[in-house]
DNA sequence: TGCAGTGTTGCTTC
DNA sequence: CGAAGCAACACTGC
């Protein structure tokens, strides 16, 4: 689900809601044995250290880096989560339920919204919270996650950028300093790669998922497959256009909810309503005057979408 | 019914 | 080092 745009909105939600709150509990009933989960609230062993820590702690900002949120805290740590592909932050009024271990959602109205009427209640997704942050003003903010990918960690603020989880990660395209040249500096890095999977190597440039690059592509009349050292320099200004395009686009329309992508209200995205290849398999080309069909292929691993006519 | 497919990424293997 | 395959997990839909 989530790629950049999707990761902004639910960033810019906590903003507004959760910054200047005070944590005053963390629940989960996450348990994994995975090595690579050690630091995460996932481990058993892990946290009651993580709740210690953050407990009666302010969260002074929200920011996005890649597809990570990060929650600094007033003891000069910082919380960052990643959704990875069923993620998703709900803040609300939540009742924890003892007797079956589990929290569910309250009817409740915020920001004129009510939940009961927009349906987000009835959400499946409600199903899987599986972290619970007690705030401050008696509301919530849950940690919902169906295939239990996520990440939820605490870092300190100062090393977050040195951190395993941080890195490695290539430029933010949405930077005013994130020009053309940037990106054919970055693309040069794997100039044997197949476009699509390079949008998509995070160590690249960050935030592109597998969505916005068959979006991104599309626009850009370059077919999926083609070797990145063949691409002319303005077949990389136009990638270049349409990444930023596409990528405000998509947080212009509150993310993209083809899938199970939610805002921290609960309520879907608009941007799957301005797809014009992720899953249009067998459909019509929407281009202009082109008379092509969206096919798809497994690229790598991942299911890429395109028009055999006009992407090449 | 069973199995392919799903937004991500990190580990292993070659 | 880089590319590719697969695993982590749980559900949906054909």
């Amino acid at each position: 689900m989530p790629e950049l745009p999707e990761v902004e909105t639910t960033t810019k939600g906590l903003r507004v809601e959760v910054v200047g709150l005070k944590i005053l509990d963390v629940w989960t009933d996450l348990k994994t044995k995975d090595k690579r989960k050690a630091d995460t609230v996932a481990n058993p062993r892990h946290f009651p250290l993580f709740k210690k820590e953050i407990l009666n702690t302010k969260i002074l900002q929200a920011e996005r880096r890649a597809k990570n949120i990060l929650l600094h805290l007033s003891n000069k740590k910082s919380i960052l989560i990643h959704l990875k592909m069923t993620g998703h932050l709900l803040y609300g009024t939540y009742v924890f339920v003892p007797n079956e271990n589990k929290w569910i959602p309250k009817s409740q109205n915020i920001k004129n919204i009510n939940y009961e009427k927009e349906g987000a209640l009835s959400d499946p997704f409600n199903r899987f919270v599986h972290v619970v942050f007690s705030l401050s003003n008696g509301k919530h903010l849950a940690f919902s996650d169906m295939r239990k990918f996520g990440k939820i960690t605490l870092l300190e603020t100062e090393k977050l950028y040195q951190s395993k989880h941080l890195k490695n990660l290539g430029p933010e395209p949405l930077e005013k300093s994130f020009i053309s040249k940037t990106l054919k500096v970055c693309l040069s890095k794997r100039p044997t790669g197949k476009i699509k999977t390079v949008l998509m190597d995070q160590s690249v440039l960050v935030g592109v998922g597998n969505i916005y690059s068959d979006e991104i592509l599309f626009h850009a009349n370059i077919h999926p497959e083609k070797i990145v050292s063949k691409l002319s320099d303005t077949e990389i200004k136009n990638i270049h256009t349409w990444m930023q395009k596409i990528l405000k686009k998509g947080i212009d329309f509150g993310g993209d909810s083809m899938s199970d992508y939610r805002n921290i209200y609960g309520l879907p995205g608009k941007f799957q309503m301005h797809h014009k290849a992720y899953r249009r398999t067998g459909q019509k080309c929407l281009l202009k005057n082109c008379s092509g069909i969206i096919h798809r292929k497994v690229i790598n691993g991942r299911s890429a979408h395109f028009c055999n006519l006009h992407q090449k």
